[in-house]
DNA sequence: GGATAATAGTTGATTTTGTAACTAACAAGC
DNA sequence: GCTTGTTAGTTACAAAATCAACTATTATCC
């Protein structure tokens, strides 16, 4: 007899789950070095290693690009700016916009951060063949939609 | 001449940044099943999930497989339980431990997330050949410390 | 068996996020 | 040039997450 039981769902292989833990997990790690370090939090390092990686950028383009929420990215850039990590500079041919630089010691905290992440992707890449991580990434990349 | 510049770090291919991108934009949509649908929480469903998978389990076994906090689980469990999806049943060889199992209620809501769940993923693993996306499952379940 | 430590789960205070409303500047249409 | 609509970014309030302290119960060790 054929068994019409519907394949009974698991938890434990749906990406959605699978991705938030894999996320969760591999993030604590790295998490410490921004937040223990630096006293960060995760939105504030996403925009240093934008304006790091990009170089100037309004809080417009973090946006979209890192497909954070403003008042996010507002909060974010007025921390870093107090801990004088960037500087904001009115664009005056529209005085609506703030181009955003990071300081001589945002640079710093940012390539030390780059260092450290470095190594730590490094680890995690270790885990599987170059191969393995090369698609991982890849099909983590279109999943993200940053095709 | 040979560069000798460090390779840049490129943001863009950081395991956990590509991992939590990947995770929050795979999430959103299936996220409105249990949000708008269900006024439910991302924690909640991950209870309702557990208890739906795994059948009766305590706050603490729920803690260690989702690795979620206990205070966290304790009050999605007590959300449940108002919307009579679970019942608590305290153990009586240890009366510190409830024993929690959904409710008829409980179930058909789990049933009918499953299901969402089930053509959602259907969907995701659908951008990848069959292998590329059993290989993926594999290795996020690892990352994830699931092996 | 009684003191001490450990465990399951809850509660309260603080921090962080999310939502919506807001200000200031620019753009378009007439 | 003046109304109407848009856009960049901020702020205020509500919702949720985090962290520490707490209660109640069980385990340990002398």
């Amino acid at each position: 007899m054929v068994s019409d039981k519907k394949d009974e769902f698991d938890l434990r292989v749906f990406l959605p789950y699978l991705l938030n833990r894999a996320a969760e997990e591999s993030s604590l790690e790295f998490q410490r070095a921004y937040k223990d370090r630096y006293g960060m939090l995760r939105t504030e390092w996403r925009v240093l290693f934008h304006l790091g990686n990009y170089g100037e950028m309004t809080a417009k383009e973090i946006c979209e690009r890192a497909r954070i929420h403003k008042t996010k990215i507002s909060r974010a850039v007025s921390k870093l700016e107090q801990r004088r990590y960037l500087l904001r500079k009115r664009s005056y041919t529209d005085r609506r916009v703030e181009m955003l630089t990071l300081t001589a010691a945002g640079q710093t905290v940012y390539r030390e951060l780059c260092d450290i992440a470095q190594r730590y992707d490094e680890k995690l890449a270790g885990m599987f063949s170059a191969d393995e991580v090369a698609l991982l990434r890849q099909m983590l990349r279109r999943l993200a939609d940053m095709v």
